[in-house]
DNA sequence: CTTGACATCCAAAACGTTTGGGTGTATACT
DNA sequence: AGTATACACCCAAACGTTTTGGATGTCAAG
């Protein structure tokens, strides 16, 4: 009752619009768009209307008329970059602030690698379902960089690859983070220092590993290979590393993990052995997420501007849609050492 | 070079095809669908045909002569349930896992509470954008709602609201999530129980507070109207409540908080003040993130099934959009009590 | 009285699909 | 022979926009 037309979200369209101020479809258009060839007091006859009708242009119409879809894509692999890591959760908010600001949609797929990752994006792009996409996580061999490449994709990667084909990218120098937290341990006293890392085809790993030998090369430390662990990017795969570690003959002094979700792993793993981190062992991590600040303890960490990093894809992928040139191309975000307790305990009692 | 016509991701229609196949536009389609009117043959070329030649359909035609988006939108806060909280990264990720196994898209905007989010539902629906909306965190009194079944938008809700208007949700039974947290902790014996819970416009919230005061009553105990405080859902949050309860003349002897991430920051609290979690006071949290398992002391907590009540919501929607009938409108999920050292470490060792 | 400039408006085509209602041609049944 | 029935196909309209290329009318200048 009540409500004479309740059912079904009422559509209005401009020829709706068109009918009531008897204008035609062509100058309502043109009168909502502010288009100098229409009459001051029409234009204003049709926005008022336009608004008391509660219009809203059909999406679909325009887009299909203006062969855009305004739009930015976003392909997470089932495993991988995760939604529930708290690193790519924000990146991604960061992503999402932008593209709300510049009117652009973000669309999420979520697909198989193994199944057809490279399909999703095919069928994303060319059914023109969106204008660019992100490439969330890059390895060292990139098989979608390459097929947005030779498609002509607009697209922002988060990180580089090891080919060093020319495309816009946001990555973090991770060589730099790994001196200041190697030079930090070494400062601290620690000359057995162990590596948890993440797999070895992401490029930011990659990059991880080769920081870490250059470091200690540069603190004259020795590094022990089999102190470089890979794991899965999470606590539990964190935990299951440190376990490791510790359990061997001559177990390191210090440990560095690829993510903050190990280091929390890892400090877990430490405290079960009964060890008291930040004293008897040392442990970083990499990305400064939330908890890393109150974990307990806390966590010495290599913080990223997650939020800004995602701002910042979010901006250069819709400047590149919209043909705009870009003033970076590529942009290698210095990360800053953030030290807590976990690697400097008596520091702060 | 190679490429003959590199330039832009190349674009082939129905058209092109028909052309090709000397066929109509009309029985190109048909014959992609399956239609039983074209011939076996001619189906088998089109089909051929169209992947030789990589045809992808424009979903904007597609959605504009369908009238639909094959779209689930998402709104978030920008305050509020974020994509860094990891429990709703995990919800999500349900709902895209089951999005995309229906074929739909997942589509996420952020929106401004105060500015207009009741503005972003109207345009995202009518505007066409999305068939359909999940409504990720009710409160007890919901615009949201009201504005979406006075629209007859299909939606779904995560969390429930105070006035009984009908339309689906999947909640958790909270008020079952705190007794047993209550009892388990009154079996152990504490009796000041402190509560820290969220915002308590929202309706999780709100249960949270009666299930823990009945609870309270069944257990006999007595309800210290001091020690249940509000904050934000984060662990800073979480740590500041927790600072003021143990500041107080009388301080508790366990502290439930509302979701892991408070605990997170509860527990850091209490052993910034020198405190045993698990033996000197008991912390407990609502969510079991996976962090919960690896914080240290490890997490007492209330298991909710996130990546199942997204793939639950994703699927309800679906079908609310399809217009099939729902087994069940309302799904109260039963949660489950995770005992770990954080509320009885002497049992652990 | 013509010309041009300007202001205001509009019809029609286009974007790429899907679909309802055809048409024409064989084959089968009276 | 005429009528029904499949079968294979296609025309044209529709979805709701934006844009192209005028059309019309008015007014001032020549």
């Amino acid at each position: 009752m009540g409500q004479e037309k309740g059912s079904s979200p009422v559509t209005v369209t401009l020829k709706d619009i068109a009918r009531r101020v008897d204008r035609s479809v062509t100058t309502v258009s043109r009168a909502l768009h502010d288009y100098t060839d229409v009459n001051e007091e029409t234009r204003e006859l049709v926005k008022r209307t336009a608004r008391e009708m509660g219009y809203m242009p059909n999406v679909a119409a325009q887009r299909l008329q203006k062969r855009r879809a305004d739009t930015l894509g976003v392909i997470l692999p089932t495993f991988g970059p995760r939604l529930s890591d708290p690193h790519f959760g924000e990146v991604l908010a960061g992503v999402g602030d932008w593209a709300a600001r510049a009117g652009f949609d973000l669309l999420i797929s979520i697909a198989d690698p193994s199944v057809g990752e490279l399909e999703t994006y095919r069928q994303k792009i060319s059914g023109r379902r969106v204008d660019g996409v992100l490439v969330i996580r890059t390895r060292c061999y990139d098989r979608r960089t390459e097929l947005l490449l030779s498609q002509d994709v607009p697209f922002v990667a988060y990180g580089r690859t090891l080919k060093d084909a020319d495309f816009p990218y946001v990555d973090v120098d991770y060589v730099a983070g790994m001196h200041a937290l190697v030079e930090h341990l070494s400062d601290l006293g620690h000359r057995q220092i162990g590596c948890v890392v993440g797999p070895h085809d992401f490029t930011f790993v990659h990059y991880q590993i080769e920081g870490f030998r250059q470091a200690m090369a540069d603190c004259s430390l020795l590094v022990d290979e089999s102190l470089i662990i890979e794991a899965d990017l999470t606590q539990r795969g964190g935990y299951g590393a440190a376990q490791t570690l510790l359990s061997q003959s001559d177990p390191p002094t210090a440990i560095i993990t690829g993510n903050d979700l190990m280091a929390l792993g890892a400090m877990s793993a430490a405290q079960d052995q009964g060890l008291d981190v930040g004293r008897d062992i040392a442990v970083s991590g990499f990305d400064d997420i939330p908890l890393a600040e109150t974990s307990h303890p806390t966590l010495t960490t290599v913080r990223l501007p997650a939020h800004r990093l995602g701002e910042l894809m979010g901006q250069m992928l819709v400047a590149l849609i919209q043909g705009e040139p870009l003033p970076e191309r590529h942009v290698l975000v210095k990360p800053s050492l953030i030290i807590r307790q976990s690697t400097s305990l008596d520091l702060w009692l």
